[in-house]
DNA sequence: ATAATAGCGATAATAATTCTCAAAAGAAGA
DNA sequence: TCTTCTTTTGAGAATTATTATCGCTATTAT
């Protein structure tokens, strides 16, 4: 019963927990701590989905009008947050990159090429055995991600 | 000795075949079979590098130049190949994506961060496992990817 | 509160990708 | 091989995605 491929979303860490992570971040670099690089991080902590730099202008619009927040300001804090390993970006397919916020557990994704839905799973054997791989070719590893691309049960 | 990770290229079908797969694709689908398609298919089986468009582009004019093949017919025939699985698209971190013959044995990559450089490696206990979970959850599995990022020996 | 500095939005610039169209090339049949 | 029909091509325009610039504003440390 273990070993068994999950299905699931879930945090490891409370959003106050990753906001004081992201202000020490912020404060090594002699960066400021905004409200849009608040309201930004807090969306994406809020949304399950993978969002693309407009999505994300979008809901962030949708959200918070009176910010008038910009799409420069989208791509700087996302490419802010890439450089930090915060969020990952990913790219299925013909769809350009999404983002995702790391800080959630690992989780590696099986995407239906029908549909679209991606859905996140996590293995641990797979995992462990990903860390031995790196090992034995003298890499050091610092992150994956893994995609299984298929038909999904409601598409049959 | 077995189950490591082993890291290599290797094609599982030669040129001829690809080629004759190619064809009856195009015919299939009432397409024509022209010399473009014919270099690009032949320059993407002849190179080991995952080939960003413009890269592909710069090579073909190098060894075709009296086909002064456009940049958009290398889109076009990118999108013919992976819409046809014959390719498939990787695009890791910043870098944009990047076209691979998916004749090729499955492999995944590993990826070092500081240098850039890929490499490709098979690991059938992965492979097994990815199957596995892929029926766990009700997927037709159609294919998959996994990439390792880490620092590789070099840059240590 | 002030001064110093980094960040912001708007938008211009650039890069990446797709579209348009007239000319050229491939396929099929006579 | 010649003709006809259809698809593809290259060139460049158009669109989309991303990044850079800049004057003004907000944040931080003092």
């Amino acid at each position: 019963m273990s070993n068994v491929a999950t299905n699931f979303t879930q945090r490891t860490i409370n959003y106050d927990q990753l906001l004081g992570d992201f202000k020490v971040l912020l404060k090594k670099n002699n960066l400021k701590f905004t409200i849009q690089r608040e309201v930004i991080l807090e969306t994406l902590y809020n949304s399950d989905e993978h969002l693309a730099p407009e999505s994300l202008h979008h809901l962030l619009q949708d959200k918070f009008p009176e910010l008038k927040i910009g799409i420069a300001t989208v791509y700087r804090t996302l490419s802010l947050l890439e450089d930090s390993d915060m969020v990952t970006s990913l790219s299925f397919g013909a769809q350009g990159k999404k983002y995702e916020l790391g800080a959630k557990n690992h989780h590696d994704h099986l995407i239906c090429t029908s549909c679209g839905t991606i859905t996140e799973f996590v293995d641990e054997e797979i995992e462990e055995r990903q860390h031995n791989i790196a090992d034995e070719l003298g890499f050091t590893m610092q992150d994956h991600s893994m995609q299984i691309y298929g038909i999904c049960k409601n598409c049959k």
